[in-house]
DNA sequence: ACCGAATGTGGCATCGATGCCACATTTCGG
DNA sequence: CCGAAATGTGGCATCGATGCCACATTCGGT
């Protein structure tokens, strides 16, 4: 009874314990005495049942216990209430806070989220990508890695919508924090501190995110008429290790007296390497970093920062989808953009005299 | 064509675009010259299927885009590779953990998580569990709120892993930090340092967390021949506020030379406390948590811990549920203890003299 | 050679809820 | 008063995959 070996490495589960027969609609219609059409129609459906009839129904649900099945709904009406989110990594403040929001207002509308982390990995998020096909969700909001997963979903008749950047140019909706305008802010900030020599530490610039906020960075200089030594914008990967190490470099042949960090985990190496080098901040250089987690007000001096209402973003990121499902938007794409918000804390200071 | 008014508030959407028509098993079996029961049986189920027509089906399946739906099969077979996952509040570290190791693993397993944060509350718990009853899932990991979740949730036949706490005395698995043994450690650790006045700010010990952190504490003074004076117990609120607060009548009230706080959220506000009456760590007074999470790192001096493991707590209680619900343990409750581990940091050192 | 077990295929009913529509009754507007 | 629209009910087919089993063939052991 063991079949071939290729079936063994396949999701296999026993049924729900055996004995625990759950009541259908069937036995709600013999309970209540009427058809199981009506018991549908009175419970869930559109259409017409008489108040009595409803009252008359739901007593007898209650009583015997009856829990609708989401499979059989599903099946028949051709669609779903689960919504499939794609992230990049739960363990960062910026996704779960992401996901949090997103959480937040599925569950107000009665959706439920099918959470699925794939690590930033592009093998792992088309993967992904199928199981919400098979799942036959009517939505995905994707933080997307590649540009072919939303174009995969689309092409399938799921609805999409990016989270926090998008990929080459799609045709779907895009919620983003205004990373230009933020950088810009933040970047606006040193300056007016007196700042001329301003490092940006940043991982990458071909999303629209790392893009959005070099832009930023850019735009400042520019618009202050503060010459911007290309020198200064230290590319490295996305962790605190090598982030660390890219100041240090940073540091050991520029001069600088203030680093921009362009996101959360790039300003942990950059904090941990400030602090092992002793400097004083903001007295001898002042640091800042584009995003706003729990440590960076805890941390002494607090950072400054650039909150992207992360929560925000992701309830956005719902309720544009949810509109898009019921049908209430027009066909053209939306992109909406979340503003940022510059917070000044204690790491950002004059800069030093030379 | 407008319903009732009553139906307003539910759920509703639009079919996935409708002109999307999904090859289904029937278009396969025509593609492949095979019966649709050959196709099912070569794809995906028990059974058997010559590695001939498995080989033909896989072509034909793959050359009309053939995705399996989740629904039919789940109605059919009367279970689901769905998990649902109930946790208290996605925003915070350890929840966010937590649910990253079970998502890991779950994903490995080919299951998909269904996340729901009901916000510590009993209601939105309930809520939860109906939904997930409704979609049929074969288990639920919750950090539980309420000892009526777990239970419903098993008498309909669900299998269930209560994840870092049980309350009363429930007959499911139970997957937790060795919390005494944790609390035990740390308490240890100060008093080898020669503290004999230590707080401890404690948000609840109704749940076994709480009361395993307790008792942790407790033990240590018993152990090392430590009067415990029981004012140094200090109970707040679980917010970062209340515990600043808690904090301030603490140091108003009583000598106390070292502080312990019982979970992450309450480190933050007594953290806040001590900083604002530059009090210097650890020379004046040490700070240590129960829970490791990015901030304690990254704050001047770091704080001594006890990590919990959360990322493995989580991947261990997805492990457990799966060899539950394959039918792979005995019939016994099981419960898991994984081992917390103290880390000491700058901000514990020796008691100040008298 | 014979028999039982294993392998393999196809037919058909099944899972549980809803879409669709025929039919009946009531309500509304001209 | 009459016709159209709205409300309400029940019957039956449908959604797409799999469980179950009858039947056929092959393989291994005696």
């Amino acid at each position: 009874m063991s079949p071939r070996g290729q079936q063994a490495a396949r999701a296999v589960s026993q049924p729900a314990q055996q004995s625990v027969r759950r009541p259908t609609v069937q036995d709600v219609a013999r309970e209540a005495g009427v058809s199981p059409s009506t018991v549908s129609r009175a419970l869930h459906t559109r259409g017409y049942a008489s108040p009595d009839v409803r009252a008359r129904v739901r007593a007898a649900a209650e009583r015997i216990g009856y829990v609708l099945d989401h499979n059989a709904r599903n099946l028949r009406s051709r669609t779903s209430t689960s919504i499939g989110v794609l992230i990049s990594d739960l363990r960062n403040p910026f996704y779960a806070d992401l996901a949090a929001g997103i959480e937040e207002e599925l569950r107000a509308a009665e959706y439920q989220m099918v959470l699925v982390n794939d690590n930033g990995d592009p093998a792992e998020e088309m993967r992904a990508a199928e199981t919400l096909l098979a799942m036959r969700v009517p939505g995905v909001i994707v933080t997307p890695v590649t540009a072919k997963c939303p174009r995969v979903l689309q092409e399938n008749g799921v609805h999409v919508v990016c989270a926090d950047r998008e990929l080459g140019r799609s045709n779907g909706d895009v919620v983003m924090s205004d990373n230009k305008a933020g950088a810009r802010e933040l970047t606006d900030h040193l300056i007016a501190l007196g700042h001329t020599r301003i490092g940006l530490l940043i991982d990458e610039t071909k999303w629209s995110t790392g893009a959005g906020r070099l832009a930023g960075f850019r735009a400042a200089h520019l618009d202050n008429f503060v010459d911007l030594d290309e020198d200064l914008i230290a590319y490295t990967s996305f962790d605190a290790d090598a982030a660390r190490e890219t100041t240090r470099k940073l540091l050991n042949e520029h001069e600088v007296t203030a680093i921009i960090s362009a996101n959360n985990v790039l300003a942990q190496g950059a904090l941990a390497e400030l602090k092992d080098r002793r400097l004083r901040i903001p007295r001898q250089i002042s640091l800042a970093a584009y995003d706003d987690v729990p440590w960076m007000s805890l941390v002494q001096p607090a950072l400054t920062t650039v909150d992207q209402h992360t929560v925000e973003l992701g309830r956005s990121c719902a309720r544009l989808l949810l509109a898009r499902i019921r049908g209430d938007l027009p066909a053209r794409r939306r992109i909406v953009r979340v503003p940022a918000r510059l917070i000044v804390r204690g790491s950002t200071g004059p800069a030093p005299r030379g």
